[in-house]
DNA sequence: TTCAAGCATCAACATTTATTGATTGGAGGC
DNA sequence: GCCTCCAATCAATAAATGTTGATGCTTGAA
């Protein structure tokens, strides 16, 4: 069904975002777009290790990636911002109107 | 430091919402306010799978529980889902800038 | 005070997810 | 062609997470 589509995929969008290393992977494409030698610098990390959560992130379509020579750029794709910005706003509206039912009652 | 612990605030609001079962259970007190039977029914899950996901959530600070007598009713906490839709739009505003920036060079 | 209802918690197990080091593959430079 | 660089992928292992059934705690009713 419909809802179940949804809702997977909103565990997927959440499900990216919840570790630590992607959310700092995310915060330094804030910046721009990045290549993974890049991130390796700044996050310290390994490049097996990065290669496997920019994959997660880039599955749950919050990043892409763009070829330029040897390079592999990636950066974040605005739009699954906006899906999971109106998907938490959906969410606050819908308590929000129930807690003001309740309260009236 | 702060940015530290703002990114594991991040991490375990984004993590507590990674899993269908708790989205179902975000979905379902949007209604109001519920006791754990109420989830069972519902849900048509076991009791003590559903004590385990609603921990989760509320040490996510994500819901919140009130004793009644022989029930405790969960409600959503609107403060949580403020909190994570900022965190979300402020994710989206550096990102918008950044690409507004890139394609302007 | 005894009993049952409503939940939380625990222990054991299954499943998923993350890390590490090694290998593979594509794109240049020589 | 051969070698190097950058990055993806794989295999093995470690760690975290979810599920299930049993047990314990608290409350209200008898």
């Amino acid at each position: 069904p419909v809802a179940t589509r949804e809702a997977s995929r909103a565990v997927k969008l959440f499900h990216a975002l919840s570790d630590e290393t992607r959310l700092e992977i995310m915060s330094h494409l804030q910046k721009g777009e990045q290549c993974v030698c890049d991130l390796m610098d700044t996050l310290k990390s390994a490049q097996s290790r990065l290669s496997f959560h920019l994959k997660v992130l880039k599955e749950a379509g919050l990043i892409e990636d763009r070829r330029e020579g040897r390079w592999i750029y990636y950066s974040i794709n605005l739009d699954a911002l906006k899906e999971l910005e109106e998907l938490v706003r959906a969410l606050k509206q819908s308590a929000k109107s129930a807690a003001s039912a309740g309260r009236c009652c």
